[in-house]
DNA sequence: CCATAAAGTATTGTCAACAATTAAATTTTG
DNA sequence: CAAAATTTAATTGTTGACAATACTTTATGG
């Protein structure tokens, strides 16, 4: 009577378990950033250029799934500090450019510790942490496309 | 030369899958949320509510790993929607406990449409959502572990 | 060539997340 | 019993997430 077998329990929600699970994996990465004095999604902006030095507001909106008005404000920090350079595309001027400077990339090699955190937190072995990555993308792959839709 | 073989790809990071996941579930849930008037958090909050009809900030806090630095306002809007009511303990003033109204209750039932536009997004059957959520949570709880070492 | 539509970005405003600090009440301890 | 330690919440301040709106530039149709 007080409870109704309809309605999951919060632990049953795996939205619940994603959300909880993202927002664990900051805590552990906080020492680590604020080393670094970054924020989280400043890291994976430079996750990012530093695969590929140059990109885009509106190319990095689409791999982050951020909009510009995440990313403006961000980008505007980084840039105060140092990490990245943002100019107009001279041909289009609608289009901003970002490029990651020798700062910026400095901090590669100093950023190593945080994807180890998590191996070493998790208890787990690298593959089985690629599997979930496999498994996680391939959940986030079927919820872009429906979104689509 | 250009890039750093020690250095992971962004799609190769767990952390991103899981928080861009997690993001992307809370843009499916957007709709029928608005329409309920609630946010995420809320949500969350009401569905500990439904199994277990009162609770207080501190237990709130602990299940659902929020502060009171995000509860407290939370719960006063929610309180002011009159979702939910806030009384201090008679026995031990320190203590805030939170019960749900009966409009809170009410929504439990047009809220089931939540979790399983999760199922359709998915495009998985429920056992595989469930066998995900396995995974994550032995993960979560490796990181709440470790965390606390 | 001009009017309109489309695309890209910036701005504004609200809620959330969370660290750090403060305050108040209770419990423990000497 | 009084002082210290602990527990619980509230407050303050910074950053992030994102919807809605506005503004600017480019493309297109007549």
């Amino acid at each position: 009577m007080e409870t109704n077998a309809d309605n999951l329990k919060l632990e049953d929600h795996l939205c619940f378990s994603l959300y909880a699970c993202s927002r664990a994996i900051l805590r552990l990465y906080r020492p680590y950033l604020d080393e670094l004095q970054l924020t989280y999604p400043q890291y994976l902006v430079l996750v990012t250029l530093w695969m590929k030095q140059k990109s885009t507001i509106k190319e990095l909106g689409e791999v982050l799934s951020l909009d510009t008005g995440t990313l403006t404000p961000l980008l505007k920090r980084m840039e105060a500090a140092g990490l990245v350079e943002r100019h107009r595309d001279k041909k289009d001027e609608r289009i901003m450019n970002i490029h990651i400077t020798n700062a910026g990339q400095a901090l590669q090699e100093k950023a190593s510790c945080i994807p180890q955190s998590l191996l070493e937190a998790s208890g787990m072995k690298q593959e089985e942490l690629n599997e979930i990555n496999v498994t996680i993308k391939q959940l986030l792959q079927q919820l872009n496309t429906a979104s689509k839709k």
